[in-house]
DNA sequence: TCAACTTCGTGAAGTCCTTCACGAAGTCGT
DNA sequence: ACGACTTCGTGAAGGACTTCACGAAGTTGA
C-alpha cells in the first residue's frame, strides 16, 4: 500500500502533507520564531522536539514532508525552516479576517494580540446589536451585519470567525459563505453545514473541560463505575413515562430539562429532529487535530 | 491483533473508551440535551449523526463503547443516554475550576456562560495585577495569586485554566500542580511540562487560524509554491561565523543565549514574528481531536 | 402470527498516523 | 586524511481510528 499512498500523495500535486502534520506546523513555527529571536542559527530535531513537547522522530517525519532541508550532523537552519513553514502555511501574504459576534468572547478575540502577531489582521467586526455598533475594539470599529458583503469584498477577506450564539451561527455562516468566505473558525456550539470547498474548524471551550473531566473521573474515585446501573435493557414499557429517569444523573449540568411543557423555545428547531436538516456534515473538510495556545493579554 | 486490542482494553480495567470517542462524547451530550429540551424521547444513530455532523456508523461505534444501550428498530433513549454520557464524562458531580490570568481572554472566559451551563463552576479567579484584584467577573472576585493554594483546597478544585502570558505559564502551572490541580486547560502559547498523572490540554486560537490558512493557501492561488526558492541545500559555508555557537542551541532555547546582536527581524520571510519557547511536554496526555463550539454572549 | 421494516452492534477491512531502526551524509578533532 | 560522532531521512512495522457491511433484535401493521 505504501506504493499507493505515495502515488496518491504525489498525484495530489503539491502538498501531500498529512493533516496531523499541518496541525503541528504552527507549533514548530512558534518555537522557531522564538529561537530566531535569540539569534540561534540551527536546531536539531531533538531540541525542536523537546521545545514543542514531542518526539524527534515525529519532528523529522513532519519536516520531511516539506522537503529535505536540514543538514545531517548539524540540524536545521532556523531561519530557512522558519520561512519554509511560513510559506507552507500561506502566511507570506498577510491574511485578513472578519469576526462576527462581538459579545463576551468575540470581544476578547477581537483584542487578542496573538492574531496580529502571527499574521492575521482583523479587518472587520460585525454585530447585530445596535448598542455595539460603532464601538471600537483593538482599533477596529464594530459595524452592522449588513455591511458584511461590502467589507469582505473590499478587503479581500477569506477567513471568518463566528462568535455568535448558537442560534444565529448557521445563518451567519451561510451569509459569510455567500459573501465569499472560504474558511470559518466557529466558536458557536453547533455543527455548521457548509458547501464543499469551505473549511470549518470548531473550537469549543466547554468541551475541552469536559474531556479533562473524563480523565479526571478515572483518576480519583477509582472504582466509581461499579455496575453502570440498570442499563434499562429489555424493558418494553418505554412508551409509558420516562423510563430512565430514575438513574438520571445528568442533573444540573444542563440546567433546566423540563420535559413537561414541550414547546420550549421552539425557535431554532436546530439541526436535529427534522432529520432532513440539510447538507449533511461530510463537507466539513478535514478538521481533526486541534492544538495551539492562546496568548492571554 | 483484534484479540490483542480488546485484551489491552479490558486489561486497562474500566474505560477502554478511545480518546477519539471521548472527544466526541461532549458533542453527543450537547445534541442530546437539546433533544431532551424538546421532549424528544428517542433518537436514532442516523439522526444523532446528522445533528452532530458525522456518520451514523461512527455514532454507533462510539456509543457501543459505553455499552449496548439502544434498542434495535427504535434507537436510543434520549434521557438514558444523556445520563450515561454525563456519567462517563464525570459530570455527575459538579466540577470546580480555578482560572489564572484575568486579562483579555481570561476575562472573557470567566464570564463565559457555557462553562456554568455545562457543569463547571469557576470558583476562583487569580491574577498578579493589583489593579485587577477585587474586580468581579461573572460573580466571582479576582484574588491575588497567593491565595491559590487556599482556594484550591477549600473548594476541592481539580481543574485549572491558564490564561496568562506565555512567560508566566510554566510557573503558574507548577504552582497549580503543587496545589493539587490534576487537569489543566492551557491557553498560553507554550508547551507545559507536568508530572505524569496531570493532564494538559492546549487551546491555541491563532493556530486554528494558521491551519485554516494552510488550506486556504492551496485553494486559491493554485500555483503559488512554484520552486520553493533556494533550499540552501549543499551550501558548505554554514560555518560562517562561530560554529560552536551554532551547534549548541539546545541550552540556548531554555536559557536564551543571545550571542550576537545580529540582524534580528531579518528572518521576516513573513508577517509572523511569534513568541514563546518552551519546555518539554510528553505527559500531555492524549489530546487530539478537538471540536465543539463556544457560546458567545 | 407473520412478513416487512428499521436500526443497533460489531467483526473485518481500510486509512492515516506514529514509532522504530538504521543507513547516509555531514561535522569535528587530530 | 581519517576515524569518531552527530543528526537527518525514510522504509517498514505497529497502532489507533474510521468505514464497511451485514446479521440480529425489535417494531409495526394486517
Amino acid at each position: 500500500m505504501t506504493e499507493l499512498r505515495r502515488a496518491a500523495g504525489a498525484a495530489r500535486g503539491r502538498s501531500s502533507v498529512p493533516e496531523a502534520t499541518v496541525a503541528r506546523l504552527p507549533l514548530y513555527l512558534r518555537v522557531l520564531t522564538s529561537l530566531a529571536d535569540r539569534a540561534v542559527r540551527t536546531v536539531s530535531s531533538e531540541t525542536l522536539a523537546k521545545a514543542a513537547g514531542m518526539t524527534s522522530a515525529k519532528v523529522r517525519k513532519d519536516l520531511s514532508y516539506l522537503g529535505s532541508y536540514g543538514t545531517r550532523g548539524v540540524g536545521y537552519d532556523v531561519d530557512f525552516l522558519l520561512g519554509r513553514i511560513a510559506a507552507e502555511l500561506g502566511l507570506t501574504e498577510d491574511r485578513t479576517v472578519v469576526l462576527v459576534g462581538v459579545g463576551n468572547l468575540g470581544h476578547a478575540l477581537a483584542g487578542y494580540a496573538g492574531f496580529r502577531s502571527r499574521g492575521f489582521r482583523v479587518v472587520a467586526l460585525l454585530d447585530v446589536d445596535p448598542d455595539r455598533i460603532g464601538e471600537s475594539v483593538g482599533g477596529v470599529a464594530v459595524s452592522p451585519l449588513d455591511e458584511m458583503e461590502a467589507l469582505v469584498e473590499r478587503n479581500q477577506v477569506t477567513i471568518g470567525v463566528i462568535c455568535t450564539p448558537a442560534a444565529a451561527a448557521q445563518a451567519v455562516c451561510d451569509r459569510l459563505v455567500s459573501a465569499g468566505i472560504t474558511s470559518i473558525l466557529n466558536f458557536a456550539p453547533i455543527a455548521l453545514s457548509v458547501p464543499v470547498g469551505v473549511d470549518v474548524r470548531k473550537v469549543d471551550l466547554a468541551v475541552e473541560l469536559q474531556i479533562l473531566s473524563f480523565h479526571e473521573a478515572r483518576k480519583r474515585s477509582a472504582p466509581a463505575t461499579g455496575g453502570v446501573a440498570a442499563p434499562t435493557r429489555s424493558p418494553g414499557r418505554r412508551a409509558g413515562g420516562r423510563s430512565g429517569e430514575s438513574d438520571d444523573p445528568r442533573l444540573a449540568m444542563v440546567t433546566r430539562a423540563p420535559t413537561g411543557p414541550p414547546t420550549l423555545g421552539t425557535r431554532g428547531t436546530g439541526p436535529l429532529v427534522g432529520t432532513t436538516g440539510g447538507t449533511s456534515g461530510a463537507a466539513t473538510g478535514a478538521v481533526t487535530g486541534a492544538k495551539t495556545g492562546g496568548e492571554a493579554s
